[in-house]
DNA sequence: CCTGATTATCAGGCATACTTTAATACCTTC
DNA sequence: GAAGGTATTAAAGTATGCCTGATAATCAGG
């Protein structure tokens, strides 16, 4: 993730720079508030982790990084009781690392803590507003 | 820099990462690929360094930062030959730190690196798409 | 002119987020 | 059933971006 661009504090790129640390910010304080604590890093797992488990050379390449940083995020996990490694009835060399009922309730805080902050960014900047910012940066996004 | 939320990936918050993440790399690549090697960290110096010079105290205090740490930023950037120490001559105690011709290139490149990315913006987004994003920015911004 | 604050710097440490190397167990295929 | 590839894990290393503590020079006030 790139810093604040050298020079000139107003261009686009420092803005969506800062409205990102801003409000990014505020989901990690929002799911560790809420009594779930984690690190941002984290993040990496839970979005990509299947109900019925992922094996971890999936989630690594998922998330495109080696299978031994991979393994010590889910050792972390498992340490804070958000995941579980089962064997994998399919292959014993492999096991599925799967969501357990306090991870679920995390990935549900979460979810609850996006919400509230979208929430508020439709009385910030409206509805409409809001909606607009979404599809301009769905624009960008697609533009590549 | 908080890294992508947990779940769901389309939310507002994740695409404003995905999008200053997009960006960002492209200012630092465009620099350094206009033959101006420096790390991201070092825009925290760029940004706020003064014609004059600037003490290293104050630069500090700029970045919230150390002075230790400031003063290990300046000398990689002393190294690179973008910034130069001169002793402050109104206490002997401090140095200026000010850039040198080199350094201005550096930053007049990251300007135009940075201008150029804006006009993609403009035809991306459109001239009124890429203000009306800075619009709600800004006002995002601005309720902190 | 002594005292205490400030300026810069040296030295060492720490957290994050990875990497590579290597070992072991197991699968698949010829 | 041996050979080679795949899954996980242990151990150690690298890069970044900071930090604290201590030291030396200098300044400013009483």
């Amino acid at each position: 993730m790139p810093q604040d661009p050298p020079e000139q504090a107003d261009n686009t790129i420092a803005m969506l720079g800062r409205a990102y640390s801003l409000l990014g910010f505020q989901i990690v304080d929002g799911v560790v508030g809420a009594g779930y604590p984690q690190k941002p890093s984290h993040s990496a797992v839970f979005s990509q982790i299947r109900r019925e488990g992922s094996r971890l050379t999936a989630l690594a390449r998922g998330a495109n990084m080696s299978p031994q940083a991979m393994g010590e995020l889910v050792d972390e996990l498992e340490e804070l009781g958000y995941v579980e490694r089962k064997p994998d009835p399919t292959d014993r060399r492999a096991k599925l690392i799967a969501l357990t009922p306090l991870g679920e309730q995390c990935i549900a805080a979460g979810i609850a803590t996006i919400q509230g902050i979208e929430r508020r960014l439709d009385e910030i900047l409206g509805v409409r507003g809001h909606a607009s910012l979404r599809r301009l940066l769905a624009r960008l996004l697609a533009a590549g």
